[in-house]
RNA sequence: GUGAGCGUAGUUCAAUGGUUAGAGCACUGGAUUGUGGUUCCAGUUGUUGGGGGUUCGAGUCCCCUCGCUCACCCCA
């Protein structure tokens, strides 16, 4: 409204400041802290890429490829684009690296922002934050059981123990053009009777029609056979030992036999944690198994499994219970006068020193204004400096929270503050 | 990309088409010497998102545009 043009963040863009900062702070820490716990290191990769480290790794047909990604060209008239997603990075991390020669499988967290040229709305931006996990190198479903059960220690440890774990296995290369062929029989009586984005989906991806949200859709399919129905025995038993391993490991589960997920590298296990309490983007977390897509980058044949979860979304749900704890001063010092000033100054530098977090008032400002700002920053004490201590060299302090007060040496302002505190 | 709703002070919101657009909160200062919170007093802040039109007169009605929000699509 000033003059000058006032700046503002990109659509879908956010500012994280204070106090929410400190729930991002927490949810990040309690997955790296947890997740090392399970053997999991972290993995920093660039935030942009070869726009074909996308649309080789996620498929061209999908939604992300064809018109989601932020892509532009290099002044090299390379064309580059910022991930929109991160496993296809971690990906070809895994193989540029050649991490398969170390001892398998590999597990790896990596967290930053991605990047979506989508249409925000409640709890999606174009630039959001996502923590991930990926274990490369092995097949055995313990490895899916494992990972979900990290997530569910995760969740429950940022107080978010009752979200939905839903899973679904969606076969693999081998089962799953046959089940595809079983669902095209079941609807092509009735494709006209179909919404016009399902009429599309037939064509293209009918396995999308399982989770369209039109009510005449969802009556048409009721009785549409089941992925779990087409199995081949291999994934039906990598299914069957997953379910019972969650069960052994107290992970809530319920099977969703139309949970499909919009990626296509996924094979056998896909699974979702979704939210009553986030609006339309209900999804917490995304995840699922996908054994081809290293061989598919140029790596050697390496099953993979892995998830990412939205730290916006989380940060919501935190939201609704808890308030960001508000940090606060353990000391303000109000000066009064220029010398006091001065010696404030190298008091506060000292205990700074020892991480205490000290405040100063302004140099100038009277005892009253310095008073009611050091109420207003939730300052635990305040200490007076005027002329009296200088002569005195006794610091008179005060509680804020029951204003009770004294005086101490300032050499004993240490054991003051280790005493009371 | 499609659809709907909303744009007035830092913020939350007022203002039957009619003078100079107001209030709470917040902020700053003060209420006799150097003590916060409660109270009282005073003060600061606006291109009513922008542009055009209708009208004697527009914050209010119409059109365009920009922005925000929610939903669809899709997804974390």
């Amino acid at each position: 409204m000033s003059s000058p043009e006032r700046q503002k963040a990109l659509k879908g863009m956010k500012d994280v400041l204070p106090p929410d900062i400190y729930l991002w702070q927490k949810v990040e820490r309690t997955a790296s802290e947890l997740f090392s716990a399970y053997g999991f290191r972290e993995m920093r990769t660039p935030v942009a890429e070869a726009t074909a480290v996308f649309s080789r790794g996620i498929g061209e047909g999908t939604d992300i490829v064809e018109k989601e990604m932020y892509t532009f060209e290099d002044k090299g008239g390379r064309s580059i684009t910022l991930r929109p997603e991160g496993t296809a990075s971690a990906v070809r991390c895994f193989v540029e690296n050649q991490l398969h020669t170390l001892p398998s499988p590999q597990k790896y967290y990596y967290l930053g922002p991605m990047f979506r040229y989508e249409r925000p709305q409640s709890g999606r931006y174009r630039q959001f934050y996502q923590i991930g996990a990926e274990v490369f190198g092995s097949a055995a479903p313990a490895v899916d059981a494992e990972v979900m059960s990290m997530l569910r220690h995760f969740l429950m440890r940022l107080g978010l123990g009752s979200l939905n774990f839903q899973v679904n296995s969606i076969g693999c290369e081998e089962c799953r053009p046959g089940y595809k062929q079983a669902l095209l029989a079941y609807f092509a009586p009735v494709t006209g009777d179909l919404c016009p984005d399902c009429q599309r989906r037939y064509l293209h991806n009918p396995l999308r029609i399982l989770d369209c949200k039109v009510r005449r859709c969802i009556e048409l399919r009721k009785d549409a056979p089941r992925v779990t129905e087409h199995l081949c025995t291999g994934c039906e038993a990598h299914f069957r030992k997953l379910l019972d391993l969650l069960k052994l490991l107290n992970v809530p589960y319920t099977v969703n036999h139309e949970m499909v997920r919009g990626l296509d590298y996924y094979t056998r296990t896909t699974f979702e944690v979704t939210s009553e309490d986030l609006g339309a983007q209900n999804a917490v977390t995304a995840g699922g198994r996908y054994d081809n897509l290293v061989r598919n980058c140029g790596g050697p044949d390496t099953p993979a499994f892995g998830f990412a979860t939205g730290i916006e979304r989380i940060v919501d749900l935190l939201k609704q219970t808890l308030l960001p704890p508000e940090p606060a001063p353990a000391i303000f010092i109000a000066a009064l006068g220029e010398q006091a000033h001065d010696a404030a100054m190298v008091i506060a530098d000292g205990l700074r020193e020892e991480h205490i977090w000290v405040e100063l008032g302004e140099p100038a400002a009277s005892l009253k204004s310095q008073m009611r700002k050091a109420d207003r920053l939730s300052s635990e004490y305040v200490f007076i400096l005027g002329d009296d201590e200088l002569n005195s060299g006794l610091i008179s302090w005060k509680r804020l929270s029951d204003g009770t007060a004294g005086k101490v040496s300032r050499a004993d302002v240490g054991s003051f503050l280790s005493g009371r505190r």
